[in-house]
RNA sequence: GGCCCCGUGGUCAAGCGGUUAAGACAUCGCCCUUUCACGGCGGAGACAUGGGUUCGAUUCCCGUCGGGGUCACCA
């Protein structure tokens, strides 16, 4: 009996490698692209961090016209959960990134390099441990998980290294007979890579994030398929990478140190390993400690979050792109209105340690972003959002016409306002514009300087009676409000009643402010001449009448 | 604990042996101004630490300290 008969015993009607082989052809593609993948598995709420990932990993495919493709991970089925496909699907197309092969749906896929979902693949893997076998680099092991347990224990208290490898992988020593004896007998077994590393020599390798990195050879003969058949993620990372031809491996720094395993694996099957790249994930500052983002303890470590708070997803990826490279800042101030597609993204440049995620800068990148978009383009996805997330917005936005208007103030020049962040910004900043909402509320009126009932009646009734003019310019109306101090005693000009502030009540800023506060029950808003344009005679003078009592 | 990675202002970060150590966010002050925002100007604020190497170290080497990752039939 030899390792042919002992690899057919195992895995009796599965096809020879060659039939794989043939089947998935190397890619035709020009010279220098990059064939990229994100690869997470459906275990529910996407994590930003995986976001990043394809998000880095479809730009530089794209850049180099290759291809970026999406392959599902679900080879422990324990940790499976329903949609889990689906879910990361959207959060891929909510955010622009639509890989050009991989997964559409919970079970369709395009491309010609599938399955792309690796419970689908299962006679692949099992056709390269086969392979594996035949070739005496691979062996059924029949340890229980108990008595893996117990040697680990025992290797913790002699204070060794633990794991399976050299005099304490068993069944590595069986021989052919012993090994099928046992199979036909009806003991259970897994399969093992039969490691020939050796812990005292090193290797060497060159990340393309992390630079040159050296490590100790593996020499751990590990699982690559597990009870149910399926292959561990080691196994079918070597099998799929190099058969669905991919040449960037972009996935996070906890994959550094199974580097060693992993050239192993692609050694001994005999192909040539793809290039690596980890990237630093993202960190949250925890009572002065670094950890990475963690989705069950901090809200803006899924996804889902930027799209519930209405975070624009532009302002994420620019956020995201700027963590990656940090001179796309620099690009972004000399290309205003560039799209970031054209921004090259450099995978080297790539910082080696996790960023600090920073939410106030995210935030002001949503500030920047959503500043540049037209007054259109803010309806049209604080509509889009609201939809979702907020009743009383989208009634609110329901009168388009209207709503275009308060959008357009100060917005479209050259210094445009920046009040709003992220979408569930919106509400506060509009909703007082709109008369129903006004008045239906009891308004609180805190009134500045100028604070006494009589003298705001006066202002008031004066300047809607004698002043108001809807068809005022700007400066014509702004020339009321000083004749309108003037005519009630205060100073025209601040200047002067800062020079003499004893002739004067109060100045004609402070008269303003009554205007304000009564046309909107806020000390602080946009340009109050567009506002009482956009709000009409009418509106002003039903809001002055209120703000009196 | 073993192995591996990292350490420039509060945060993200330029920097590749000689720099007044960029820039952005945040912060503070001033200016602009009818409020706020925007914008402009300015301020404060950093090379973890100890040894080398060198004419010269933030940059190179070693130690220390600090942070992170990893040591599964999870990915």
């Amino acid at each position: 009996m030899d390792y042919k008969d002992l690899a057919n015993l195992i895995f009796p009607d599965i096809n020879g490698i060659e039939y794989y082989e043939k089947k998935y052809p190397k890619r035709n593609l020009k010279e220098g692209a990059i064939v990229t993948r994100v690869a997470p598995s459906p275990t529910g709420n996407v994590h930003i961090g995986t976001l990043y990932q394809g998000f880095v990993a479809k730009k530089v495919a794209k850049q180099t016209e290759g291809v970026f493709f999406l392959r599902i991970e679900d080879t422990d089925q324990k940790r499976e959960v329903e949609n889990g496909i689906n879910q990361i699907i959207s959060a891929f197309s909510n955010f622009g990134i639509v890989p050009d092969e991989g997964m559409i749906s919970e079970t369709e896929e395009k491309g010609e390099y599938g399955p792309y979902k690796q419970s689908k693949r299962k006679e692949i893997y099992q056709a390269y441990a086969k392979y594996l076998i035949e070739q005496g680099k691979a062996y059924p092991c029949f340890c229980s998980a108990e008595e893996i347990e117990q040697m680990r224990q025992k290797q913790e208290q002699a204070k060794i290294r633990p794991g399976y490898y050299g005099v304490w992988a068993k069944c590595r020593k069986l021989s052919i007979e012993e090994m099928s004896e046992k199979i036909k007998s009806g003991e259970k077994y897994i399969i093992r890579f039969k490691s020939p590393g050796r812990e005292d020599r090193k290797i060497k390798h060159h990340d393309v994030i992390k630079g040159n990195v050296d490590f100790p050879e593996n020499d751990q003969d590990i699982v690559i398929i597990k009870a149910d058949g399926l292959p561990t993620y080691h196994f079918a990372h070597a099998v799929d990478d190099h058969l669905m031809g991919t040449t960037h491996v972009i996935r996070g720094d906890e994959w550094l140190s199974s580097v060693p395993l992993h050239l192993q694996l692609f050694h001994e099957l005999g192909w040539k390993p793809p290039k690596y790249v980890h990237i630093a994930p993202i960190m949250k500052n925890d009572n002065g400690n670094k950890r990475k983002l963690s989705k069950r303890k901090d809200p803006e470590a899924a996804v889902s979050y930027y799209a519930e708070e209405g975070i624009p997803q532009e302002a994420v990826k620019e956020y995201l792109l700027n963590i990656a490279n940090s001179n796309f800042e620099n690009w972004r101030r000399t290309n205003q209105d560039k799209s970031i597609d054209e921004f090259e993204l450099q995978l080297n440049k790539m910082s080696v340690s996790g960023a600090l995620f920073d939410m106030v800068k995210l935030l002001d990148v949503g500030k920047n972003v959503i500043s540049k978009y037209s007054s259109e383009k803010v309806y049209e996805e604080a509509y889009n959002w609201a939809k979702k997330y907020d009743e009383e917005l989208l009634e609110l936005l329901q009168n388009k016409e209207y709503s275009l208007k308060i959008f357009s103030i100060e917005r479209g020049n050259k210094k445009p306002r920046k009040d709003i962040a992220k979408w569930s910004d919106v509400k506060n900043s509009i909703i007082y514009m709109f008369d129903e909402k006004f008045f239906s509320k009891k308004q609180d009126y805190q009134y500045q300087i100028i604070n006494n009932k009589e003298d705001i009646s006066k202002i008031l009734n004066l300047y809607i009676e004698k002043y108001y003019n809807q068809e005022d310019d700007k400066q014509t109306w702004f020339d009321k409000i000083k004749e309108l101090s003037g005519e009630l005693g205060y100073a025209k000009e601040v200047k002067e009643f800062k020079a003499n502030p004893e002739k004067y009540k109060a100045h004609v800023g402070d008269v303003s402010t009554v205007l304000r506060v009564a046309l909107t029950a806020r000390t602080n808003t946009p340009d109050m001449y567009e506002i009482m344009r956009v709000l009409g005679k009418e509106s002003i003078k039903k809001r002055f009448e209120i703000a009196k009592n």
